[in-house]
DNA sequence: CGTATCGGATACAACAATGTATCCTAGACC
DNA sequence: GGTCTAGGATACATTGTTGTATCCGATACG
């Protein structure tokens, strides 16, 4: 009895999901304002009788689609955490390395860079949603600062700032390189590397 | 004849300027596209005939609405730059302080930061739009790069990063620092002492 | 198999927003 | 002061969007 629910459910948990995703690309895309519940719909190939099944409105629909984002992020960023933990702090390859591994779970491509800047957005219109917003990044910068700690301490490395500072630099610096990436239209490969290269200066001030 | 144009067109830019700064609020508080032509109007004072006798449209209103604040902004920064250089750079105060004066020439209440974030938001999305996004902001940056030069030879500092990336890092510090500001919707002076602190830690950073 | 029910499609009514075409009035100019 | 024009208001037609009420088909279950 894991599933407590009955097996019809089942397609219609298909349709939620079909229609959450349609909605990220969408509202990635235009916005929340500019996405129509007929336009998501037709995306996610239903009608809107679909989904007034599913979501009592497009707000309901958005923050269902915050949840399931922040539970993968996180849950993203712990397992790299973990995962690099698990290689032993000592020798674990680049910290330069390390730091984009785990900033990469939250997010790399368009569509996330997109979508978590209209998220921000909407939560510094939104204050009942900006108490959600900020539950989810600290959650998150948490797990990082703690990796940042136990690094520089496996290490014998010392930090110019306190980990929790060096951390929110990180993310800060992340996700504006990241948007000026998009907005230069650079091929992936060289934002890459230009996300590289400041990220390895940023880590570079942070240390030493 | 330094004005070209007849008497009439004065309160024809009156309602402009009205119109525009109504616009201002509405994209700042639900963003353009939650903004309707008829909303903005009301705020103004008009009608919607005022507005499209004015404007083909609203995306039109506020590419105007970005010009406008792009020339305020730039010519704020430039005026606290020249009036940071007239005071003689070998002792015109804390750099700290320096650094702050001039940052918050590119906005600093609720609204500017609102609707900086939608701007920037806009610019990711429109390809078009992301160019003239760009040029204002690498003209601003490049005002407050050769400052960040200027200052540090004056007294004989040495940036552990080049001035380019000691700019870039200043402005994507402050602007997620005002951001998360709002989102804690902490009180201005508490969020004002915030972003000093944040601030310094970064000059120490770079400095040093 | 037959049937009941769940999930999504269809059809419809109400509303909000847009853009335009026309009208009215305040102010410039003679 | 009379007239003409620019600037903005009013009215209207059109369209897009929303939410709901109803219908139909597939799937589970007896």
């Amino acid at each position: 009895m894991t599933d407590s629910a009955p097996a019809t459910t089942r397609r219609r948990e298909n349709t939620r999901v079909r229609l959450m995703d349609a909605a990220a690309e969408m509202f990635a895309e235009v916005g929340i304002d500019g996405a129509s519940v007929e336009a998501i719909c037709e995306r996610a190939g239903f009608t809107r009788g679909a989904f007034y099944s599913n979501f009592g409105s497009k707000e309901e629909l958005f923050l269902a689609l915050c949840a399931r984002s922040a539970e993968t992020t996180i849950a993203a960023v712990r397992a790299r955490v973990t995962s690099i933990e698990s290689r032993g702090l000592e020798d674990a390859g680049d910290v330069l390395q390390l730091v984009q591994e785990v900033l990469e779970a939250t997010g790399e491509d368009r569509l996330d860079v997109l979508l978590g800047a209209e998220t921000r957005l909407q939560a510094l219109r939104n204050p009942g949603f900006a108490e959600a917003y900020l539950a989810l990044n600290q959650g998150m910068g948490e797990s990082v600062t703690q990796l940042v700690r136990d690094i520089a301490a496996a290490r014998g490395l010392s930090l110019r700032v306190p980990a929790d500072v060096a951390t929110d630099l990180l993310l800060s610096v992340w996700i504006s390189t990241s948007e000026t990436a998009l907005l230069t239209r650079q091929a992936p490969s060289e934002s890459r590397s230009g996300l590289a290269d400041r990220l390895s200066q940023v880590v570079g001030l942070i240390l030493e």
